[in-house]
DNA sequence: CTTTGTGAATATTTTCACAGCT
DNA sequence: AGCTGTGAAAATATTCACAAAG
């Protein structure tokens, strides 16, 4: 607890409202190229699934571009969501493994789309070392920590078989990484301060076979 | 609200818990393979990143498998968790695009180890068509309707250049399919009772960015 | 001495419902 | 009429803290 704190009041912004908006950021993002102009709170949860009273629960955290009457102009909503999240701003991230997967990571829109700029691919394979994918060039791995340390890197992902995956984050780690993003299918450890995702899409399949095969979720008490 | 009730009282299981569920799980397998037999909520939660006393809570739903003084069997809980969750049994999915992100999903381990079965693979490619993809056979993808109505098909995972991800949804779900998992950049619509996941990602590389550029949530009141 | 199972307290999130603007 | 912004209520989720058990 501070002694001297600042005199304004401050409130803070639910974590709730951060993992909402990219959802709406990627809903706005195909309204805007369907060249939609602007959208009900209503409509926006008939598209992403949330309660329209949550929606503009969160917007209004960040001033009210709201429209009485007719809803948000798409465009702006865009530029304000990116500009909090800061995705307006290029960032750049380095991808580990150019197999299949890396392959269709690298070409994926997805990462483009929201201001990530894959710097540099490293992979193992000397024959693919020296060739491009997605217009960057494979780089060997064993220069991995000097090209993340030259460029500043944050972010790393990591596309290589599983067995290579803790020593890949303990490398890239090391280097100066702090945020991983683990397309393996095993669990990685990191230290305190850096941020480990493991992307793991077949876990909302499993919340789902349950939702399937009960019909409530009942136990005797 | 029905005029014969049961007797017994019963309590719903919270949501949280399913979500938390398959997190847990993804740990304690990784802890079985390395040949871990008892974990306590205290050294999981270090794991997991979950708060102790919320994975107890969690579990006691599902009977008391706690060893006061020791802790869980990992052998026991995984049994438990996948019979909770329904993947201790084997559950047909179909796969659509045999491209590189295709390829990727139909190798990686993840599915299997959660009892899915991928049963057919589509694609429009006639080079593909007849050849066969992680000992799977590719299918003219004008052929998925039929296949998915012989066998009864519950899940497809979409991994198609994003324009066909409609279209390609729009063909499962109308044969019969309810769970989508959607690979591809574009948002996608499904009829009410069709439950669709778009694996984005980027996602959650999107909150942390923000996390990373601002120190703390405060706005003035 | 360690760890579970759990009542109670706290915090967060979601939802309703409506005043007020366009 | 249609929609936002928001207080207040309700529902959920998280965390603390400790008695009881091995």
């Amino acid at each position: 607890m501070p002694l001297l704190r600042p005199r304004a009041k401050l409130k803070k912004i639910p974590e709730s409202v951060f993992e909402h908006l990219p959802v709406y950021l990627n809903c706005l993002l195909q309204l805007q190229d369907e060249g939609v102009e602007t959208v009900s709170s209503n409509r926006l949860g008939l598209w992403t699934g949330v309660n329209p009273a949550a929606i503009r629960r969160d917007l209004i955290h960040f001033g009210n571009f709201g429209i009485k009457g007719v809803g948000y102009t798409v465009r702006s909503m865009v530029e304000e969501i990116q500009k909090i999240l800061g995705s307006d701003q290029p960032h750049k991230i380095v991808l580990v493994g150019a197999g299949n997967l890396g392959s269709a990571i690298a070409h994926h829109s997805g990462l483009r789309n929201h201001g990530f700029h894959i710097t540099a691919i490293f992979d193992s394979d000397v024959d693919k070392v020296g060739t491009k994918l997605a217009d960057v060039e494979i780089i060997d791995i064993n220069r991995a920590s000097e090209v993340i340390r030259r460029e500043s890197i944050d972010f790393a992902i990591i596309a290589v078989p599983p067995v290579y995956a803790q020593s890949v984050v303990d490398a890239v780690v090391e280097a100066g990484v702090s945020v991983v993003l683990n397309y393996t299918s095993m669990m990685v450890r990191a230290p305190e301060g850096v941020k480990v995702y493991n992307t793991d899409p077949v876990k909302e399949l499993l919340v789902t076979l349950h939702n399937l095969s009960v019909r409530d979720n009942l136990v005797p008490t």
